[in-house]
Formats: structure tokens, C-alpha cells, sequence
RNA sequence: GGAGGAGUGGCCGAGUGGUUUAAGGCGGCGGUCUUGAAAACCGUUGAACGAAAGUUCCGUGGGUUCGAAUCCUACCUCCUCCGCCA
């Protein structure tokens, strides 16, 4: 959510810089949604005003019939004030709906441009390997060694569903675990274990509520949501608490599944692991000042890349154009790995800076040492990293000419010191 | 799922219709005293909106009343017991 204050006195920048996203984003009902609120609560409050002294007076009046007039005049105050009460309610529910599907203004460093075609490239890591075969796509490596069955996946749920078997599934659960130790052991993350299951309330806090309701699973005689990522529950861990300046940064990773319908996205990647309703992925949440956020995104991103480099797959980094960045984000690299087997670079990590847009909407806050008033604090979050999406670039990249593919060296202690999958 | 109990400031806890701008305690901060510290004593101590006056916030929403932390109502959460269960 943008600052209201910021909205009231900088309005035509305000519109102006949220043009640099492209679509239709209208906010010209802001400026008579506010002004009608301000002069309502102005008037509903010197009227409670009036209530609160009088009936004071009332309740100090022993005899109550020298105040009989005070009464019935309370009473015609009262009504005026429910009334007013009500409408002023219409209204900011009117502005907050409004605000509530702004996105967030894009960072000034944010490239300009329309679409993904005006990201900017900014590194890229990393040799392509080169194979004297014609490398095969992921699907195929994994169904031939036995590890990745789509067939019987969509048997037991439908479309955009994987199932694993023997090393393939090991090597999924040895990625998770290899991701967290690197992140709490040499990153400094502390490790959580969220809820899959999340209320209204939390999707709020961070952006995917109202707006994005489509893409997400609900559950039918509860009202609760199975989360798209991490980020959803342990950003709001913090929600509406002040936390200590002492305390910051405050960074978490987590492991979880993450559900999406990927509505509108049919016909997309319909083969293999790229784009599942179910994907694990180990996520990095990090709680700043606000000065911090733009280092503070450098260091996330290098943690993420830090996996890649590890595991030796080849990547490059995406800084994301205004028109490409995400509702809540202000600023965005992407990084993506290379697919030998498709013959492209895929996103396998999305690493942005909220600045205060997701704190404002969950109240999450810190104070300065010896300040009176709380702070917002800047969120971060980044993939650290997609884990199916790491386990197929691992298949064709370390894939052979015999149809088994070499289990990255990083890997093996947690795979029982598995060196080459085969069939 | 059934029965009962409870949700008050950072924490504990008083308050069952009107001088509550929520008693008292603990903790925090400042001060007096002290060579320093402790103890003692004094003061102070939340958030949102607003330029200010002021308004709002006692789990959440609705209601009754001139007036609600206090009464009614629905919901949420926690605790105890029973049942079921990984």
C-alpha cells in the first residue's frame, strides 16, 4: 500500500511514476475519496467531542432531571453521529479498496520499459556446457531414468503435477536440505517452518489479497488459502509488531511447497517441471531499515546466485524494467538458469525490494534508539532457490551421452554419495 | 465434535453503567542521593489520525444507552476436561 500522505501531496508524480508500469492503473477517485474523508471525520469528531463533554456532565449531575434537556439532546447528537459514522465507513472502504490494488511505485533505479523484452541483463556466470549429442529436455532425462513419472502424476491430481521416484526424489529432498544449511550456515538466515495454510488476512499483508484471488487455492469449508510462496507467511510473522532496531536485519529462510493455479497461463509450459501447481522452493525473507534495502537486495541476490555457483549451473541476472516488476515490488532482479535442453534461460529466482509497500499494509514497524515514534521497515524476499526448477537444470546440464546425468559434486554428501544417476 | 472457563497497556493484574485522561505492581527510561553501583525516593513510560483542539483503540464485528472495559449478540483465540486422531 503507498503512503497516503505521500499520495495527498506529490499526487501527479505519484500517477506519473506508477505509468512507468504500463496498464490501466487509476487512481483519480484518490484525491475526492480523501477530501471526503478528511471533512467527514472532522465533523463526526467535534461532534463526539460535544457528546463525550456533555454526557461527562451528565454523569456528574446527581439529580437527573436538571439535565433532561441535556439528555434528549444527546440523543439527537447520537443519531447524527451514527450517521455520519456510516458514511465516512462507505468512504474509506471506498479509498482503501482503491489503495489496496495500487501497486507500488517502481524504485528510481528501475530500468524503464514496457515489458520483459526491456529487462536489462546485467551478469551472466558461468560456462555453457557443451554436449557432442544434441542435449534432451528434462522430461525426457527424467522419465528414461525412471525418477520423473508426469504421466501418473496427472493420474493421481491432473495437469501440472510431478511425481518422483528413487534418486529423483532424493535428490529434491537433498537440494532443500543443501539450500538451508548453506543459507543458515554461511548466510546467516535463521531457519522457520511456516503454516501452508494462511487466513485472509495474511495474504493482505503481502499484496497477493484483493487483487490476485484467482491464483490462488482456497480451501472449501475453511477460509483459508494454500500459500504461492514462502514469503506470504514469514513476512507476516512480524506483522503488526514494532520490532527493536537492535534486532535489524532480521533474516529467515524457509522451506516450503508452494501452490498456484497458474490461471491464464494454459497451454504454458505444459511439459515437465517448469510450471507445477505444487513446487518446493526455499525462500529468503529479510526485515530491514529502511536506508538498508538497496544493499540489503544486492546481498539477497548474491546468497541465491551463491547456490547456482555451487552447484556450477550456469545463470545470468535480469534487472527487471518498470513495466516487468511484480504488484508489491519496487525493484527486481531476476535470476535465471540456463536449459541446454530447451535451449534457453529460465527464471529460477526472483529477488526484490518491497520497501515499505508490504510493511505499510501488515504494520510492521521498528523504533530507533532513543526515538518516539515507529518506523516502517523495509521487506525483501528472493527465491534461494526454486528447488524443481534447480533439480531440471541440474538434469540437463549434467546430462551424458548414455542417458545418465552426474550428480553435482556439492550434492553427493546428501545423497548418500550417489556420484551419477542412471537407470 | 461435546462441556466448562478466560481474553485489559511491554508483562502481571484491579476494574461488572457515569469525576477511568484504566488502580496497583513488575520491567524500561530520566532524576535525587552516592567516589561508583545497589537500595530508597521522585518523575516518566503505548498506538493511529490531525497543524492544533480533539477523536479513536480494554480479542474482533454488530447492538442497547445521553454515556460501555463494564450489559446483549455473533465470531476468533487460548486454557481445562471428555471423545477422536498423526
Amino acid at each position: 500500500m503507498l503512503d497516503i500522505k505521500y499520495l495527498r501531496d506529490n499526487f501527479a508524480a505519484a500517477e506519473q511514476a506508477l505509468a512507468t508500469r504500463g496498464g490501466d492503473i487509476d487512481i483519480s477517485a484518490f484525491q475526492t475519496l480523501d477530501q471526503q474523508r478528511r471533512e467527514m471525520l472532522g465533523r463526526t469528531e467535534a461532534l463526539k467531542a460535544e457528546k463525550n463533554s456533555v454526557s461527562a456532565l451528565i454523569g456528574r449531575t446527581k439529580d437527573k432531571s436538571l439535565v433532561q434537556d441535556e439528555i434528549a439532546r444527546m440523543k439527537e447528537v447520537s443519531a447524527q453521529i451514527k450517521e455520519l459514522d456510516d458514511r465516512l465507513k462507505a468512504v474509506e472502504g471506498g479509498l482503501n479498496e482503491l489503495l489496496m490494488g495500487v501497486p507500488n511505485i517502481p524504485h528510481e533505479s528501475c530500468p524503464p520499459g514496457r515489458s520483459e523484452a526491456d529487462n536489462v541483463e546485467i551478469k551472466s556466470w558461468g560456462k555453457k556446457p557443451v554436449f557432442d549429442f544434441a542435449p534432451k529436455a528434462h522430461w525426457d532425462i527424467g522419465e528414461q531414468l525412471g525418477i520423473l513419472d508426469f504421466e501418473r502424476a496427472s493420474k493421481l491430481s491432473g495437469a501440472r503435477f510431478a511425481l518422483y521416484f528413487g534418486a529423483g526424489a532424493r535428490m529434491e529432498r537433498a537440494l532443500i536440505n543443501f539450500m538451508l544449511d548453506l543459507h543458515t550456515g554461511e548466510h546467516g538466515y535463521t531457519e522457520t517452518l511456516p503454516p501452508f495454510l494462511v487466513n485472509r488476512t495474511t495474504m493482505t499483508g503481502t499484496g497477493q489479497l484483493p487483487k490476485f484471488e484467482n491464483d490462488l487455492f482456497h480451501t472449501e469449508d475453511v477460509d483459508l488459502f494454500l500459500i504461492p510462496t514462502a514469503e506470504v507467511p514469514v513476512t507476516n510473522i512480524h506483522r503488526d509488531e514494532i520490532l527493536s532496531d537492535k534486532d535489524l536485519p532480521l533474516c529467515y529462510t524457509a522451506y516450503t511447497p508452494c501452490f498456484r493455479k497458474e490461471a491464464g497461463s494454459h497451454g504454458k509450459d505444459t511439459r515437465g517441471l517448469i510450471r507445477q501447481h505444487q513446487f518446493n522452493k526455499v525462500e529468503l525473507v529479510k526485515f530491514v531499515r529502511p536506508e538498508d534495502s538497496d544493499a540489503e537486495l544486492e546481498a539477497l541476490l548474491q546468497n541465491a546466485e551463491q547456490v547456482l555457483q555451487l552447484l556450477e549451473l550456469p545463470y545470468r541476472v535480469v534487472d527487471l524494467c518498470t513495466g516487468d516488476i511484480g504488484f508489491s515490488a519496487a525493484r527486481t532482479f531476476d535470476i535465471e538458469v540456463w536449459l541446454p535442453g530447451q535451449d534457453t534461460y529460465r527464471e529460477i529466482s526472483s529477488c526484490s525490494n518491497f520497501r515499505d509497500f508490504q510493511a505499510r499494509r501488515a504494520a510492521i514497524r521498528f523504533r530507533r534508539e532513543g526515538a518516539k515514534k515507529p518506523e516502517l521497515v523495509h521487506t525483501l524476499n528472493g527465491s534461494g532457490l526454486a528447488v524443481g526448477r534447480t533439480l531440471l537444470a541440474i538434469l540437463e546440464n549434467y546430462q551424458q551421452a548414455d542417458g545418465s546425468v552426474v550428480v553435482p559434486a556439492v550434492l553427493r554428501p546428501y545423497m548418500g554419495g550417489l556420484e551419477r544417476i542412471e537407470k
